[in-house]
DNA sequence: CCCCATATTGTCCATCGGGACACTATTAAT
DNA sequence: ATTAATAGTGTCCCGATGGACAATATGGGG
């Protein structure tokens, strides 16, 4: 089955052929030249913050091929993006800066009938069953205990990478308020700012 | 042996009298009321941006307390800190939100005469020899490799929670060409901040 | 009933961060 | 010898961020 790369930069292409050598890059799903029955794998690169691009590519590819399977590959992954993508008609989803020995395991595996999704798309999913399968689950963070209620659901959003004002939208409250919750976090944890505190959520080797 | 935590905030010290019942906690060294001889355990507790008070600190102790044992814990760990710390006499350095089962394991690991360091900073100075101990290799994040070697200087400054400020002076470049530097990065990686960049590059589940 | 933690919002302001539009110097490759 | 990539720097500008100083509302505990 042929590989089909869309990606509106190049950055990663080098890495990309590396994996299928005989994949084909095109900047957009309108350039894209087979046969509308032939069996094509998309490799669909977004952009942070291009779920609008993610959504009418995965509609078009779908429209124009009746045989193509589609895996996101995205830069910042996102619970929401990947949720998106995979009700759109994707099968995959994950990072794609993933070195190219990975994405020939996830060909495999969506090719076999499976869905693909990166570690933290499968815990988002498995939720509370989360420490069943985790191991060393007591070695984990106690940050967020430190924090409110309220503050900790906007600490986590900081921790993935939204702007106070995505978060405000998200939560529907002010910008002001959000400003708030986070000053008191920093205080509480004792970073200086928005990037220190996601990196101590982040941090998987508190060790 | 006594455990004494200094710190000058108490967010923490539930956790860690969790870890050690019959610790005592104090706000600064000079606080400190035992005897000059009296062995002891001393776990300093250090913000973010506190090199300064956490040197004099370490310096204080050792000259004040001469059975003293100390472990940094630090709010955001940072590799020069870690440094400095040991090089002042600490014997251990390790994440201040680690849980209070990690905080047990440190001391018992130090207290037969280990020195302690993180994940991190371990990996830091292992070095070059790193690919062989650390499973799954091929397995990491290709971004690093599309940045120039100057561009991947500065990201990886800003992956531990630097300033642009902080990067200049470490480098003895301008704040503009850190700017340059990582405007260049997230063209390169199609991020839009510089926290998405450090989400990137700390992404330590790149499936 | 009062106090306190929590949640929400406002204004003002200084700084930081990042894009736009340049320019210069060096080095490697064609 | 010209080009392309890399590195360094300057200025202007604007939006994002975070601190300072408040104020209001709510709900639970003493």
């Amino acid at each position: 089955m042929q590989d089909l790369f869309i990606s509106p930069r190049n950055s990663l292409l080098e890495n990309w052929v590396g994996a299928f050598a005989h994949a084909e890059v095109y900047p957009s799903v309108a350039d894209v030249r087979i046969g509308k029955n032939t069996p094509s794998f998309f490799w669909l690169h977004v952009d942070a913050n291009s779920q609008q691009w993610l959504s009418t590519s995965v509609a078009q590819i779908l429209a124009e091929f009746t045989h193509a399977t589609i895996v996101v590959l995205a830069n910042v992954p996102q619970q929401a993006e990947a949720a998106l993508a995979l009700s759109e008609g994707a099968v995959g989803y994950c990072h794609a800066y993933s070195a190219a020995a990975v994405l020939v395991e996830v060909r495999v595996a969506v090719t076999h009938g499976g869905i693909w999704l990166g570690q933290d798309m499968l815990q988002y999913l498995i939720g509370t069953s989360r420490q069943l399968v985790t191991a060393r689950p007591e070695a984990v963070s106690v940050a967020l205990e430190l924090l409110t209620p309220r503050e900790r659901e906007v600490a986590q959003q900081v921790s993935v990478g939204l702007s106070n004002k995505e978060i405000a939208r998200k939560f529907d409250i002010t910008e002001r308020t959000v400003k708030a919750h986070l000053s008191a976090s920093f205080e509480r944890l004792g970073v200086k700012d928005r990037l220190q505190l996601a990196l101590i959520l982040n941090d998987k080797s508190l060790n």
